[in-house]
RNA sequence: CGGGAUGUGGCUCAGUUUGGUAGAGCGCUUCGUUCGGGACGAAGAGGUCGCAGGUUCAAAUCCUGUCAUCCCGACCA
């Protein structure tokens, strides 16, 4: 490809609407441009990235015996009534109608279209298990799209389905894509960690997510240097330190505490540690009101607290509505006497703090000597606190250290759940009708694009992993009007070409800066210079974009060389 | 959906407070001089100031509405 012929326009000021470090380059390399919030054309760089990880993605997909197809992004509303997600998903569910006035959505993932495909074409446990995936563009109507191809309304995504007879066989599953998205992120030159995950909405039992780590992550992840212990966490528990107090119980006695409101004003008041203090906070859920308990120096994980209760949502209740509902001040709540009605849920840890500091549910009181089972029971009793750095492992007890993610992979156990919902079926051995044990495996291609740049980038541009690079390779001739000079591009063009190494040159009439700058922001993993040098003492010079280095090379040796060099990073 | 901000040429932004002929830099076109890390000079092209109303002799500027975009939060296979 010759760069006067390539479109891939590029901006040496950083365009305004762009916030990190991969959205600012994919627009300024010429990667991407948006159409409207959320939504982008790919231009024939930015393209060729996405392809590129796609045939990663599909090599290694196909190696553990999975076939790829393409389902519709257009689906037909009766599935998702089915399946009970249609009245579930709520606005992120991109809804349309055709001129019949029927519904129809725009797929934000495909298990209700693969589900029904398998019901109605599979029928007996020979044919399974089965592995199915495509690689599709999704629709989310996301609340805020943002960060380029990292959060886009629409976007590409691998999503591979599977189908089993049983929880062995989709354990085994489960563990083979397992294996492929370590490769495929492996081959894709990221630094990631897999981490246990909550399933969230798609429900299911076990659930792995990748993440690759980078401080512009949206996730952030727990993790043990120890041990192999890594969890998002919203899912991340952590061994309970159970000290063995001698304490006696003391006596509950009643305090003023005249404008003591927060944890850290009640520590100076008593002058006790926040662990012995407990506070006392108010959701509004599907199951009613409910009071939440912990340790003064913990925080709520309300994606725990949503599953213990098995509620679609967990809301704060504002200070004028506690107001209202408990009669105090919100400082001043507390779990003794509290309305029966309110579900009182507490932090596994409650339990073991003795003579506590709590509120007494009116306005500057607390009462000290607090102690669970003594002065006031729990109707449930669970981890609902969010891990802390420093909180010991729950495998090994080592500190855990807290770190951000992008979250480029989720894979999940469904078990029973969408088949048993759409009425799937095979029959056995014996002749009788089973549920498929279902998994599904997602990638977000373009955002794993982002991530390899947020991983891989300094403060001149973009710097590719080979195995993923729009081009391996930039020949970049000095004087534009030099024949000679052409000459040997077009010469050393040909031959790397020829060797399948893939190659851009840069014959623009720009001055040989503007080309540099260009290269260094478009990420080229290696350049090649050729000058005066060249035609003096028939040297080449060749930059490698990762270190830096810099060699001058014999032409005659230039092919082999970068041959070598592109291809030592292509190992499948 | 709540809070905050911004819409002026392809990009970055000034001008809006105090209404009076629409600006700069970069990019683009042409010519010349330059030529190994985003050159210099000269001459050009390019804008219904997001959109719709309103106030006014006069609106980028004031008022109302609306749309879009971005940030924080809630949300999220």
């Amino acid at each position: 490809m010759k760069m006067s012929q390539l479109f891939s326009p590029t901006l040496r000021e950083t365009p305004a609407d762009a916030e990190i470090i991969s959205h600012q380059y994919m627009l300024r390399a010429g990667f991407i441009r948006k159409v409207a919030a959320g939504i982008y054309t790919y231009l024939p760089l930015g393209y060729r990235v996405i392809r590129k990880i796609e045939q990663i993605v599909r090599e290694e997909m196909n190696k553990k015996g999975a076939q790829e197809l393409l389902m519709p992004a257009l689906q037909p509303a009766e599935l998702w009534h089915e399946s009970g997600r249609w009245d579930i998903y709520g606005k992120e569910l991109m809804r349309l109608r055709d001129r019949h006035e029927r519904d129809f959505c725009l797929g934000p993932t495909h298990e209700e279209v693969i589900t029904d495909l398998v019901k109605r074409e599979v029928n007996s446990y020979r044919q399974l298990p089965l592995l199915l995936y495509q690689i599709q563009t999704k629709y989310r109507d996301e609340i805020r799209p943002r960060f380029g191809l990292m959060r886009g309304r629409e976007f590409i995504m691998k999503d591979l389905y599977s189908f089993d007879r049983d929880k062995e066989g989709l354990d085994e599953s489960y563990k083979k894509m397992y294996d492929a998205y370590c490769r495929i992120f492996e081959r894709c030159g990221l630094e990631y960690r897999s981490v246990e995950a909550d399933s969230g909405a798609i429900g299911g039992s076990s659930s792995h997510e990748f993440m690759v780590i980078a401080d512009s992550g949206e996730s952030v992840i727990a993790y043990c240097e120890n041990c192999d212990y890594a969890a998002n966490v919203e899912k991340a528990t952590f061994a309970m330190k159970v000290e063995n107090s001698k304490s006696v119980l003391q006596d509950l006695i009643k305090v003023e505490t005249p404008g003591v409101r927060t944890v850290a004003e009640l520590e100076q008041f008593f002058n006790l540690a926040a662990k012995q203090i407990l506070k006392t906070l108010i959701y509004e859920t599907e199951k009613g009101f409910v009071a939440v308990v912990l340790r003064g120096d913990r925080n709520v994980n309300e994606v725990k607290l949503q599953n213990v209760l098995d509620s679609k949502y967990v809301n704060l209740v504002n200070e004028d509505r506690v107001k209202e509902l408990i009669g105090c001040e919100v400082g001043s709540i507390g779990p003794v006497n509290l309305q029966e009605e309110i579900i009182l849920v507490a932090d596994r840890e409650v339990p073991y703090v003795l003579n506590a500091i709590c509120g007494a549910n009116e306005t500057n009181r607390h009462y000290q000597n607090v102690n669970y089972g003594r002065d006031f029971e729990a109707n449930i009793i669970e981890d609902i606190a969010l891990v802390e750095a420093g909180d010991p492992c729950p495998k090994c007890q080592g500190p855990l250290h807290i770190t951000r993610g992008i979250e480029v992979g989720h894979i999940f156990k469904l078990g029973t759940k969408y088949s048993a919902a759409l009425e799937a079926t095979f029959l056995d051995e014996d002749g009788q009708a089973r549920y498929y044990e279902m998994g599904c495996y997602g990638i977000g291609i373009g955002r794993t694009a982002a991530a390899a740049i947020e991983q891989n980038h300094d403060e001149h541009g973009i710097i590719w992993p080979v195995s993923i690079a729009p081009y391996h390779v930039v020949i970049i001739q000095v004087h534009d009007k030099e024949e000679k000079q052409k000459e040997i591009c077009e010469e050393l063009y040909n031959q790397l070409t020829d060797n399948g190494i893939e190659v851009v040159y840069d014959d623009r009439k720009e001055r040989v800066g503007v080309k540099f700058k260009d290269a260094d922001l478009i990420g080229f993993p290696l350049r090649i210079v050729v000058g005066p040098k060249t035609i003096n003492d028939g040297t080449v010079e060749v930059k490698i974009r990762k270190t830096g280095e810099q060699l001058v090379l014999p032409l005659t040796d230039v092919n082999s060389w970068v041959n070598n060099y592109i291809t030592s990073f292509l190992g499948k």
